[in-house]
DNA sequence: TGGCAATACTG
DNA sequence: CAGTAT
DNA sequence: GCCA
């Protein structure tokens, strides 16, 4: 496109998930089996270190990886060898953690090519990467020169490790791409020495929550969990403009880097006023917030809470059914009229939703005709939609898809958004962002991949579907091109992550110049995003919405290179998106 | 006292 | 337009 | 419920 960087920088990330590792590794139902004979490393586990490679490094290492190893992994802890192009720690450091590469062979490309070449693995010694690494690896491994030594540790406990470790970078982004084989070019992949947030420019005292730095957790977080009561509380009371006090307040908090002890430190805080003001008081001497007690056991709050975790279900909807004096689900189910059999074959056939309730017979509808087959089906969804996915899986469900989506369009690269970017240990959905360098392929994609999802038993749900909207007719290339789709995914059983929970899963498609747009979007959270719109319109008089950057006096739009440039635009300070969790 | 993000879809 | 969702 |  536009701007071509100077360097070779390709890309790196951990999660830089799939990749040909996956796509090979055989299509969801298939039962892949007879791993090629002839493999030179049939026993080694390994990880390449995308930075300072170039692309066609990238195809190569993966290709020779992919074909000779044991497997590619998506993240260092699980591989036996790394390999890198990097010479020094401080660089390495930023893409792995020192302790894990102590204890791992950390090796040069060449290692991996000569061995190939070899036939067999060979001695790490005159392919170590990093100097300070030399004595630990030989020591780490005395004997196996030619063995994969599987004698180094983790590989097991990668799981846990990774959702512990929300420390900036390493799991910053989790973009991928279908290719190597083709190059992808440079602006569509993220940074390759991940951009650091500096933190000394940022201000927290700032009204807006783009100017401030929110990690996950917060010195405050039990106070920041009872004034979010407190909100939870008003918005499913349809207070909404309180309930936004009370995000702004929680979101102020979040980015606090102090346990609060006085409420001198308060002051300064924009977002609290009087009545917040009285309980931060009351929780510094108390350690709790009466209010906020009163409302966590309170019935109606509990059932208005219950009820509008299914999906369809809001507040209003969730207070008639209160007032109707239902309270739980199966109360719920018994008035939705769900047979109890109805449910378990609505659940586990590939059932599609969208636009069902068809007969609408005139018949009998006195109470409310609200309801109906959707709630039905989502009251059967709500069991496995509440449970958590792990970030592991997380990265499972973005490989499956984009392995799919491969063989539909080559080429595509893709971030997984949402809460798992920004660092949770769990998410309650995926989201993914796609793009494909060839603007023209996007365009029915979207469609095109939830069918194919749904042919192949992964998207059972299909929550509603949005295509082209030829808005701007007129020659219009781009703009409103945004293609979303609300699904339900669920893993196949072929995947060694199936649990047979479904998921949430959005799939949002953007043309390459709205790409990064689309990302810092989708990113969130919500008063993150929030306050970047709300800056965007004050200081700068743009719109910033879901399909794109303009500036109101003459409309011109903004097509962002990078995520950074999306800050730039906006003179904001970057915040990594670990650094967004501006919600409780 | 007005404004609080901004849209898309369904019924 | 109200309600829900992103 | 808070702010300009």
């Amino acid at each position: 496109m536009p701007f071509k960087r100077p360097a070779p920088l390709p890309s790196q990330s951990e999660s830089q998930s799939s990749s040909s590792a996956n796509l090979l590794s055989g299509s969801s139902k298939r039962p892949r089996l007879s791993p090629p004979p002839g493999k030179a490393l049939p026993n080694v586990k390994l990880f390449i270190v995308q930075a300072k490679l170039n692309t066609s490094a990238i195809s190569e290492l993966f290709g020779l990886a992919e074909q000779h190893a044991k497997r590619l992994c998506n993240k260092p802890e699980d591989a036996d060898v790394i390999v890198t192009a990097i010479g020094m720690r401080r660089r390495l450091e930023r893409h792995i953690p020192w302790e894990l590469a102590k204890h791992k062979a950390v090796v040069t490309p060449q290692w991996l090519r000569d061995s190939v070449k070899n036939g067999s693995s060979l001695p790490y010694d005159n392919y170590i990467a990093i100097q300070d690494l030399q004595d630990t690896i030989v020591q780490n491994c005395p004997e196996c020169n030619c063995k994969p030594c599987a004698c180094s540790p983790s590989s097991t406990s990668s799981y846990a490790s990774s959702s512990l470790r929300h420390s900036q970078e390493s799991l910053a982004s989790a973009t991928s791409a279908t290719s190597p084989p083709t190059a992808i070019p440079a602006y569509l992949l993220p940074p390759s020495p991940p951009l650091e947030t500096d933190i000394t420019k940022l201000d927290y005292t700032s009204r807006y929550a783009c100017q401030r730095a929110s990690p996950l957790v917060c010195p405050n977080q039990a106070l920041v969990h009872e004034l979010d009561i407190i909100r939870q509380s008003r918005a499913l009371e349809g207070e909404v403009r309180s309930a936004l006090s009370y995000a702004r307040a929680v979101s102020a908090l979040k980015a606090y880097p102090h346990k609060i002890t006085s409420m001198k430190q308060v002051e300064k805080l924009p977002y609290i006023g009087t009545k917040i003001t009285g309980l931060v008081e009351e929780f510094i001497d108390g350690g709790h917030i009466n209010e906020a007690e009163t409302i966590r056991s309170s019935v109606r709050f509990q059932a208005l809470s219950l009820f509008s975790s299914i999906y369809g279900i809001g507040p209003t909807t969730a207070q008639r059914l209160y007032d109707l004096g239902l309270r739980s689900l199966d109360e719920l189910e018994v008035y939705y009229g769900v047979d109890s059999k109805t449910q378990t074959s609505i659940d586990s056939g590939i059932v599609e939703v969208e636009k069902e309730s068809k007969r609408r017979h005139a018949k009998d509808e006195g109470d409310e005709g609200l309801g109906d087959t959707w709630i039905k089906i989502a009251l059967g969804l709500r069991e496995d939609l509440a449970i958590k996915i792990p970030r592991d899986e997380v990265e499972e469900m973005g490989r499956v898809v984009m392995r799919e989506l491969d063989q539909l369009e080559h080429g595509c690269v893709s971030t997984i958004v949402g809460g798992y970017r920004r660092g949770k240990p769990e998410s309650s959905d995926v989201d993914m962002v796609f793009t494909h360098p060839d603007a023209s392929k996007i365009k029915g994609l979207c469609k095109r991949v939830v069918q194919r999802l749904h042919e192949g038993g992964m998207v059972s749900h299909v929550m509603h579907l949005s295509g082209f909207h030829a808005h701007n007719p007129l020659r219009t290339t781009h703009w409103d091109s945004l293609e979303k789709s609300l699904t339900v995914f669920i893993l196949p059983p072929s995947s060694t992550f199936y649990r047979g929970t479904r998921r949430r899963l959005d799939l949002i498609f953007s043309p390459p110049e709205l790409y990064w747009t689309a990302v810092v979007g989708w990113s969130g959270s919500i008063m993150f995003q929030r306050d970047l719109r709300q800056w965007a319109k004050d200081k700068h008089g743009m719109k910033f919405d879901s399909s794109g950057i303009t500036r109101r006096y003459d409309s011109k739009v903004f097509f962002p290179k990078t995520e950074k440039e999306v800050f730039d635009l906006f003179e904001l300070e970057w915040i990594d998106p670990t650094l967004r969790n501006a919600d409780a």
